[in-house]
DNA sequence: GAGATGCTTCGGTCGCGCCCGAAGCATCTC
DNA sequence: GAGATGCTTCGGGCGCGACCGAAGCATCTC
């Protein structure tokens, strides 16, 4: 009963509109001040700043200390994954609440609801579009509890420069396991875990994509554009949400 | 912002404690009714049925009604991912909190410890014991991102009557991904997904364990004792809690 | 039909916690 | 040192929502 409260507990810590907002916006993995979280939430320092030691008190945020800045950041990947398991689920009831005419899900910023980043992978039209071509090419094959990379799919992220059998020869099974996050706007699965943050290093390291800036927004580079569309079929003029 | 508020609000409802309470009895799978599930979160009828309403409208909960009887469930796999998660980070986190001395995690009742259904699938000392067992013995492949079967696995799951490429005959490396799920008491990972729920149904078939006939406890049978001690090396006369 | 049972709706009470502004520390700059 | 900036703590106002009991509705039993 004890472990009903704390969970009711810690559910309810991002049950508060200020908080959520706070947590979401540490979703693209950075570092911010308690000022800017204060913005990013739209209240005023001492009340953020409650709410930050509350956070911080429960574990769910952690503290770094640079001078007079204090930088708060999502404590772990386990918060992150409890984050993105409220945003699919939230999706899915906003989705299946108004269930007809097609629903614009997501944010409404059009870069935003392109490519974005997800705690440390890349999420979005683009990260939808790269499983979706990655299992078209048969790179990758989709199961009930997550995806596998085929052969194919190895060659294909070693010539990005991802090896992800270094260091453990003999295990190349477990290596093709890939965690798959359901997109908060498109709805459909896009590549997580350790393979999805592999990736993401690959592209910012190739230059296909460039990192944020601010906020969480990734921008497509024109190099990148072009390779997108070579390797996987993604055609960036178009609205991608269209298809399927 | 707006995704931000249902994400919240969604969180809220989960945070408070007499709804808490609900979800976490649903959490085995069946379908209670309001007055019993009043009783799981100590409130009268008329507070328990506001909470259920609530739920309900939100998509958290699925009713089915019976005469004058109303049975509420947890609407869909996704939101008992969503409990998990929370189970999972709060286990974490107050493990955290209270380092030192050997935390006594999960609930106090000793049978429930043991074994106890989650959502779909088998949880407890005896389901992270099975993992453990198939990991030691080359049956289950442990990665970052989830677990595969090895053929050893898949020949093991066949004995028990699961046979996991019916159907498709291509998609031999997808059917081995095994989703994992941080065990809430003991916290190490127990099978989770697709064949974890299809190994808790080969498990009652096979009369190794039975389902729980109230709450989520479930029972060891004399006959899965034996089984799972020569499949797996779990001793159940002493408390496989010690081990690791 | 009358009575019992399960559930919901309604009205009213009450407390938790969100919020802000002001004041108090800590840190950096000059 | 004085002043500026970032952050936290404190005190008080206020609204949302959890809670209950009573009444109302639906369903089953006899």
């Amino acid at each position: 009963m004890t472990n009903v409260a704390s969970l009711a507990g810690t559910a309810a810590l991002i049950g508060d509109p200020a908080r959520a907002a706070m947590l979401v916006t540490l979703m693209d993995g950075r570092a911010l001040t308690a000022t800017e979280l204060a913005g990013a939430a739209g209240v005023t320092a001492s009340t953020a700043s409650g709410h930050l030691a509350r956070m911080l008190e429960a574990g769910l945020l952690a503290l770094e200390r640079q001078g007079r800045h204090h930088y708060y950041r999502i404590a772990a990947p386990s918060v992150a994954g409890l984050i993105e398991s409220l945003m699919s689920v939230t999706g899915e009831l906003s989705a299946a609440r108004r269930q007809c005419r097609p629903v614009r899900t997501g944010p409404s910023d059009r870069a935003l609801r392109r490519a974005r980043l997800c705690y440390d992978h890349l999420a979005g039209e683009v990260a939808v579009g790269i499983a979706a071509g990655m299992i078209a090419r048969g790179q990758l094959d989709l199961g009930q509890d997550g995806g596998a990379l085929t052969d194919e799919g190895l060659n294909f992220l070693a010539s990005l420069g991802i090896d992800l059998d270094s260091g453990a020869p003999a295990r190349s099974l477990h290596s093709r396991l890939c965690r798959l996050c359901l997109d908060w706007s498109e709805r459909r699965p896009h590549l997580a875990g350790e393979i999805g943050r592999a990736l993401y290093g690959a592209l910012v390291r190739e230059r296909w994509v460039a990192g944020p800036s601010q906020g969480r927004t990734v921008t497509i580079t024109p190099l990148g554009r072009g390779k997108l569309e070579r390797h996987f079929g993604l055609a960036l003029a178009w609205s991608l949400s269209c298809s399927d």
